[in-house]
RNA sequence: GGCGGCGUGGCCGAGUGGUUAGGCAGGGGCCUGCAAAGCCCCGUACUUGGGUUCGAAUCCCAACGCCGCCUCCA
């Protein structure tokens, strides 16, 4: 059983499958307008994770998850580079997936691209536009909130309240502020589509709403994204389906943001870094581990000292792999491990980290339990107890694994001249000379290897 | 104004009524030719003020500070 927090609820509940056996998982893409950023590693590293919990689980899981590739944002791009708004989302979209497979983020099973599903799109507005809870103005079909009774039901409050909140738009046509758009209507010169209420282009909630339900059908199990999106764009995109009278989504989850310092970072506040930038200069598996550490509700800061922390508890699983010679159990398949063989301390700890993980996604505590096999490994190696000390890093790896993290055991390639050194210094330390050895050591630092000795002799890695 | 979250040891970051979170960094020891890796031990933290309790970082009340959503945002 696998319990998960629901936004909607504000408490951890069991998640609910429509079909036994199969998870049906809708996570909000990116707008493919800039290079992707931190927080978009983030929201994907912890949903990839969930995806892949599951599907070690023996649940069959289907994720969805889009790309928006025509709004606001891609025309005022494409305005500025002076390129078509489809070349503008086919260069982001390319860097997007570029950063995904380096992340060792899993395709989704389906990537919906928002421009083709605008028929079905038309359809939904016309359905509202019948039924009346949407509205032409002369620059577009608008959605009326008024009309779903308990909207603001994810923002967590009633509608008053949030009028109250709202502040004074530029569009007076609008019969409430919370009024968003269904529609836009078409201008000279940008991108649109024909329609019977008028020709123009879908508005993003409209996206969302139309591409989960086409896809996982009424009444899927799990709609995930960024805290931010819970209110508005959620809200809408539930309220369009309310509305049309199909059933939405039955378990809303939401992760926390990335913090630059104290603040949020986004886009609105021009602080973000790169996730394309940051994969240039780092092992994207400590991206990876540091999401992992902290629990997905829970902003988390990322920087160059919370990155390098991250990278120096990397390689000390890494050591594990290599003492172990432990095989890298993860990467861009989502292979259940039914195979691997738990036994001894191995099954305990499996056991004691399915019931973290299944628990709301407990990764932090996972992530100790992790550790702490780590140096009972070690220490039963240490003791001489080959077999449950293997049996124990073998776990872990596979845990790691599964989790979509590889443990690394095989060495850095070496090249002709390092290895004569390495040669040349076992057989200085086989004649005990110490001087000797000890100067082809600094010899082999000097060329930016971490040198480690061991029972079958020198060991090389880069630093 | 409405709603929500947070404040933990040098740093990151869990926990939530009584037993060690974990990682990184630091100190001591073992191992090692010396190192590295590994193992063992150590720091004795919970914004502040009250309260409940045999006992609170954990529950209640208040205060202070910080952040977010209500507007494009993952």
């Amino acid at each position: 059983m696998i319990r998960l927090f629901d936004s909607v609820h504000g408490e951890i509940r069991e998640l609910q499958l429509r079909d036994a056996g199969e998870v049906s998982m809708y996570v909000c893409g990116p707008t493919v307008y800039d290079l992707p950023h931190l927080g978009h590693g983030r929201y994907t590293l912890i949903w990839d994770v969930a995806r892949r919990w599951f599907t070690f689980r023996g649940l069959e899981v289907r994720f969805v998850s889009n790309i928006t590739d025509i709004d606001d944002n891609i025309i005022a791009r494409a305005l500025r580079d002076g390129v078509d708004e489809s070349e503008v989302a086919r260069i982001y979209e390319d860097q997007w997936w570029d950063a995904m497979t380096r992340l060792g983020v899993a395709r989704p099973s389906d990537t919906p691209h928002a421009t083709q599903f605008v028929d079905q799109m038309v359809e939904l507005i016309s359905t509202l536009l019948e039924l009346d809870v949407a509205y032409a103005t002369s620059d577009g079909i608008y959605f009326d909130v008024s009309r779903v009774a308990d909207y603001g039901l994810l923002a967590g409050q009633p509608l008053d309240s949030l009028r109250a909140g709202a502040r004074i738009e530029a569009n007076d046509e609008k019969r409430s502020p919370l009024d968003f758009a269904l529609w836009k209507n078409a201008k000279p010169a940008e991108p649109s589509w024909s329609a019977p209420f008028g020709d123009g282009r879908p508005g993003w909630h409209t996206e969302c709403v139309v591409m989960s339900l086409e896809l996982l059908g009424d009444g899927f199990d799990l709609h995930c994204g960024g805290f931010d999106l819970k209110f508005p764009h959620h809200e809408n995109e539930r309220a369009q389906a309310v509305a049309a009278g199909r059933p939405f989504a039955q378990h809303w989850a939401h992760n926390g943001w990335v913090m630059v310092g104290a603040e949020k970072m986004s886009k609105s506040l021009n602080n973000f870094t790169s996730l394309t930038h940051l994969l240039e200069e780092t092992d994207a598996r400590a991206y990876r581990l540091l999401v992992l550490r902290s629990h997905y509700r829970s902003p988390i800061e990322v920087s160059p000292a919370t990155i390098a922390d991250a990278e120096r508890a990397l390689s000390r699983l890494d050591a594990l792999a290599r003492r172990f010679g432990l095989p890298a159990l993860a990467g861009q398949t989502l292979e259940v491990k039914s195979s691997f063989n738990w036994e001894g301390p191995g099954l305990d700890l499996l056991e004691r980290v399915c019931q973290k993980l299944d628990d709301d996604l407990d990764t932090p505590l996972a992530v100790a339990l992790l550790f702490d096999a780590v140096s009972a490994a070690n220490a039963l190696a240490d003791a001489g107890d080959e077999w449950s000390a293997r049996a124990l890093a073998s776990a872990v790896a596979a845990l790691f694994g599964a989790l979509g993290l590889a443990l690394e055991s095989v060495g850095d390639e070496v090249d002709a001249a390092s290895a004569a050194l390495v040669s040349q210094r076992d057989q200085a330390r086989a004649e005990k000379d110490w001087a000797e050895a000890d100067r082809l050591r600094a010899e082999l630092v000097a060329l930016g290897w971490t040198v480690e000795d061991s029972d079958s002799g020198t060991q090389i890695r880069h630093s």
